[in-house]
DNA sequence: TTAATCAGTACAACGCAAGAC
DNA sequence: TGTCTTGCGTTGTACTGATTA
């Protein structure tokens, strides 16, 4: 008869071992209580003194031999390009709402500017995680994805046929954004983003394009090979292009993301640009600071939030086998505010 | 002689048995080499002969396997009340750049509001975190700490006891701000704060209810007990105390954070009143925001990035038994902008 | 001869889950 | 009902031989 294994190194980490010896059960039934697979398995009684004896010694069933004997984890991974950007919070926000405690959120970074690597994307797998979430991914990244894991792409607009995705109705965002910038008598307009190579980004230029060339108007882009969605390098190429698209007869500047949009407010207010008067700007997010600016910003509002929820239970569903709507689509509302507003048309 | 087990279950999976089937070497060696323990233990040859067989196969080892058998893994969980505040996108980016691709970050959010159980804490031990890094937490969350892991407590001012800690230097910080306002002629002033219960945010009230109590100035509190940080909230809190606040002769309102400060401002404004000169507010954090807001915003620099860095500089430490400093304290610096300035001393 | 270093392997954990019994 | 047993993939310890100081 084997005593209590307690104290073999440390005193300390429960063991199922350790629960089964003081309920009076076997290790296995252990296992069948915290799983809940006691159906026709163990006795009511059982489940009883095995539940007390997990109060009593405050057992919780280890994490990396609960992964190693099942062969995945309870780890739902979400890979971002850059969490620095107030988007994102949003995004973890939604996500932490819908996965609860039954997954846990492990976030990585791709690091600034960084393209992931196929190696990068390895280490990742070793986590056997239970879902992968992957936003504004680029092909790159996309090509080396592990096909036996449970995948959600967050706007990641054109790669529907990769994964399940959920994206943003951009097309009609940037359509109510146009039309507004036109009846306000916007003919010349530049473009800043950040991060070339990221799908979505690209997209938003290209459907602005579209939009612009329907209408007659004209996109200029910033010269930028930026990687990061930040406040100072946008101002920095707001600054560097002005001269040039003011001689081209730039009225108006659409940035990728609201953050880039407080680097060109900002820059322009530094050349003592009046907005709009003298240039209306425009982002794309909604973020809560777009109301406070001044003057509070115009932009392309997407649900964050949302996003990260949806994704999440789209994550879910995948893992557990049930059947949802692969590729949803989250609306894109036009926000109009001072940051256009207020120019008179010419 | 075995033949390689390759599709034993799932044709996936490259586990060290292959790499030593291929390199002609133990599972042994394997580890040996993945682990750079060679020295005076593997050849040369066979290091190579293990390199080549791992990269033909693409292997990497398992995490779940190498955690069970080390008793402990390579992932850093990062505690945050709120991971949608910007102020912590700084914070991880600190993280990230710090512990590079050797550790993990995990994230665990304790939720909008919720004060973190035994139970979630438990949780998390569940990981066996290699270690835990917990920002501006609360009393009860300490209590339930494992002792056994390295931990690292950010802007938990007063818990010097309990852990090693990275903190702002508050109390110079908040004495150059309270200066600052009674030099601008302020003697009746307000706070707003969220979250109750965390440290850091009691300790910006106290510190500056001393801090004027010893210029002969006067605080007083909002009567909100959010648990977020969150500018909507502050905007209602604003909103609901002003008339009080006015009546009490309040010309100037600190903020616990830049977004509590904003929300401020939007209630202000849009209660007519004109900051600077009808009320002044300023904020804590620095965020990028608070130079492009109307008016810009007066606010307490504390350095998220920093924050994070130094943590994962002092939680590697401990892990890997190096001494250091254990309570580091980063500066905090009052930035003057237009959300105080121009009000003509009284 | 006795240590000590080097090279490499066998094997028992690690703690849990699931199928056989 | 419930337990036994095996396996998940790694790691570290103990061990074997051989060579050198």
């Amino acid at each position: 008869m084997p005593e209590t294994p307690a104290t073999s190194r440390r005193a300390t980490h429960v063991t199922a071992a350790m629960v089964a010896a003081r309920a009076g059960t076997s290790v296995a039934t252990v296992s069948l209580v915290v799983n809940d697979k006691t159906k026709g398995r163990v006795s009511d009684e059982n489940i009883e003194r095995v539940r007390q004896a997990i109060t009593d010694l405050n057992y919780i069933v280890d994490h990396a031999a609960s992964s190693l004997a099942r062969g995945t984890s309870n780890i739902i991974l979400l890979v971002t390009p850059d969490v620095s950007n107030p988007f994102f919070g949003r995004v973890i926000s939604g996500i932490q709402a819908e996965i609860g405690d039954r997954y846990q959120l492990l976030l990585s970074t791709t690091g600034e500017g960084q393209i992931p690597t196929a190696a990068s994307v390895n280490q990742l797998t070793a986590l056997r995680p239970a879902g992968l979430l992957i936003d504004a991914p680029n092909d790159a990244f996309l090509r080396d994805l592990p096909r036996e894991t449970a995948v959600v792409l967050l706007d990641a607009p054109g790669d529907e046929d990769q994964a399940a995705t959920v994206n943003f109705d951009l097309k009609s965002g940037v359509h109510d954004l146009v039309e507004h910038l036109h009846e306000l008598g916007h003919r010349q307009i530049a473009y800043i983003a950040g991060r070339t190579g990221t799908e979505t980004f690209l997209l938003r230029r290209r459907l602005l394009e579209e939009s612009a060339a329907a209408r007659g108007m004209v996109i200029h882009s910033a010269d930028n090979s930026d990687s990061l969605i930040n406040l100072d390098r946008a101002a920095e190429a707001f600054t560097t292009s002005w001269p040039e698209w003011h001689a081209r007869g730039v009225t108006a500047v659409v940035c990728a993301t609201d953050t880039h949009a407080y680097g060109a407010l900002q820059a322009a207010i530094n050349l003592g640009l009046r907005v709009p008067e003298d240039v209306a700007i425009t982002g794309f997010d909604n973020l809560p600071y777009s109301t406070i600016t001044s003057p509070p910003l115009t932009t392309v509002s997407l649900p964050g939030k949302e996003l990260g929820r949806v994704s999440a239970q789209q994550l879910l569903a995948q893992i557990e086998g049930r059947e949802v709507d692969l590729h949803p689509v989250l609306p894109a509302r036009l926000i109009r505010r001072a940051s256009t507003l207020g120019l008179s048309a010419n």
